[in-house]
DNA sequence: TTGAAAGCGCTAACAA
DNA sequence: TTGTTAGCGCTTTCAA
């Protein structure tokens, strides 16, 4: 901690340094000076001695007086996804472009966990919050708007505040319908080889249970029941669920619409138990885009929601002064099987060789690992 | 943004309110009141108070007072890979039981964006840091030790501050033996058939190399030149180092060493390109797991870094008084083709039915969608 | 063009 | 057992 922090230098030393009034060192450093005409030299002078003392405002300091912080917040319910870390690693670049402090927390679906989260983020005064996911979006808006705070909702909406949300019936009817054309081309499908695994009672589950059923009566003729099996978002139930049916058909259905790549992580731990055969000629459509999950050896068709144009949006949402509490609708793109598409990665300039070469040899074994300083556990 | 926020109740009005003193309400409401031994009816009476009035400490004031703000961060290079992700959500937990505040933020593994991240950190009085990732680690950990902040680096090293790393000579060897000896099983191998991409000029990638240099003059007899090269941590500028390669010698090495899993997103980007019998006896190792990574159409033999035992140890580094700027290694796991790892999402409770049930037929369509607040894009 | 002074909400001596 | 007081570092009138 403080073992021989010197302690950051304020207003107050360079105050002192350049002669002038703290409030003057203030207006030169947060940049208000030109409108408060402070004299060009002062003013130079002023930052030269914060750059040579390496000034840095004190943020919390700041927040305090002028009681917003700089920061917003992007609410997750978790990180261990491609969906929604994409929907994080976006979220920073808009953040950033617009000079604030993204900050990214997530509650892990629990609405106590959300609401206290989002207590936790409004005690440092964050200006904005995306509600990403959540459980319970209306409690969590009820907090935030408690406190003042603009905050639109994500993924899953509510019913207070504005949201921004794949067209998820849409997306699945789509997504059914490739899955019906492409497991019936070899041999004709039946509606109750059709299933859906995953999902829970929430919007987005229930909008694309309907597009599925519409789409299966449209195309299939029939929507029998017992081939919709819920199972939460968690890789493990959803492998469960994928065992007992197994179990019981003595095989998997031909054809899965399956409600998240969460739920397309049960599948392939099934996989992991059972020979290949067992998928020989399995159709998945997988509602979520994950690019190695594109790849798997059986068909998997998927639903790449449009992440950027659902932050950009609610970016938008979040200018407007009062936002009334609808559903913006974003279109998701179907994705046909083995399909590699670009995410929020491949804007990141890296600073690998333009053109790939070889590398060139280490002069040596790598020095950190070879002087001794090292340890095994 | 406050265009109705009823304001916060301070520690003021609730001293209005019991007529007791601000310190008096302070040290009720933050826990410290038992040691300053305040009358229980006292206390009861505030607490009453703060519940009645949702009092939540403002914790900007709180930082500010005491310096220290309750934030634990968690600077990552990029979100959107599973590695960083699951460490993103490892962390999570952690900080959480400790009773503090996670905020992870990202910085595009570029060394100026790294330290402006770590100053923005700094002032909000973060109390510690985690550095994972870092291209500049030592620039890092000066800013940090300026300010007197805790911290270590994770993943890659750097040489002023404590380090705990993923053993990468190991893992590299591991993976290079078991991918000869599955490449070789079929058809003899020979060293040119081995070919290792990705990764760039730091500790992580170097140490990788020198293991599959070591185990590939061990098992192949030779360490021939041309079968390395850098892409960096890009799947664009994978995907064209693989292309390069294909477009030279007609087809792919039958032995890949793919040097992470963005570098394996190179790989698949490539195969979307051309036909299964590219890939026909391919076999890859990728350091890095991914769970869809795991099951790709051909043998995918990983190394799986032990995040939850990197974090942990962090932790414990974190703990002590003045860590060595030492390199704490960790062993990783070498996972054979398709497996399904669990996850630290398996450690969430979901309250999805414990025993996966069929969903209920919805009452009708989700109201939601068909009341007119939709509109699309 | 600049400075003095008050105060954001909280904590921690020190008094009482 | 409780209250008084002096800030933490910054912004912002208001006055000069």
């Amino acid at each position: 901690m403080d073992r021989n922090a010197k302690k950051k230098a304020t207003i107050y030393d360079l105050s002192v340094l350049s002669g002038s009034s703290p409030s003057t060192v203030s207006a030169v450093l947060n940049g208000t000076w030109r409108k408060r005409r402070i004299a060009e030299a002062t003013a130079e002078l002023i930052q030269e001695l914060a750059e040579k003392h390496q000034y840095t405002a004190n943020l919390q300091a700041r927040g305090l007086r002028r009681s917003r912080s700089g920061l917003v917040g992007l609410l997750l319910p978790v990180h261990d996804t491609r969906y929604f870390s994409s929907m994080a690693q976006t979220f920073e670049a808009h953040v950033r472009s617009r000079g604030q402090c993204p900050v990214v927390v997530s509650a892990c679906r629990d609405p106590q966990e959300e609401r206290a989260v989002v207590e936790t983020l409004l005690s440092y005064s964050i200006e904005a919050l995306i509600v990403a996911g959540a459980t319970d979006p209306d409690g969590v808006h009820q907090v935030l708007e408690a406190a003042g705070v603009r905050h639109v909702n994500i993924d899953l909406p509510g019913t207070k505040a504005a949201s921004v949300v794949s067209d998820n019936y849409t997306g699945a009817r789509l997504l059914t319908e490739a899955v019906v054309r492409r497991a019936g081309s070899s041999r004709p499908l039946d509606a109750g080889d059709l299933h859906l695994f995953g999902g829970r009672d929430d919007h987005a589950s229930r909008e694309r249970i309907r597009g599925f059923r519409d789409a299966r009566v449209d195309l299939l003729g029939a929507d029998p029941d017992g081939c919709i099996t819920a199972t939460g978002y968690s890789p493990g139930t959803s492998q469960r669920a994928f065992e007992a049916v197994f179990a019981r058909d003595g095989r998997l259905p031909r054809a899965l619409f399956v409600n998240s790549s969460i739920n397309l992580e049960g599948l392939i731990r099934f996989m992991a138990h059972h020979p290949d055969d067992a998928f020989a000629d399995l159709v998945v459509g997988c509602y979520d885009y994950d690019p190695f999950g594109s790849f798997l050896p059986f068909p998997v068709i998927m639903i790449r929601q449009d992440v950027e144009a659902m932050i950009a949006r609610a970016f938008e949402l979040l200018e407007e002064p009062r936002p009334a509490p609808r559903i913006h609708l974003i279109r998701p793109d179907l994705v046909p099987p083995r399909t590699a598409l670009r995410g929020p990665l491949d804007a990141l300039k890296d600073e690998a060789p333009a053109e790939p070469q070889a590398a060139p040899r280490p002069r040596a074994a790598a020095p950190s690992l070879s002087d001794g300083r090292t340890a095994t556990v």
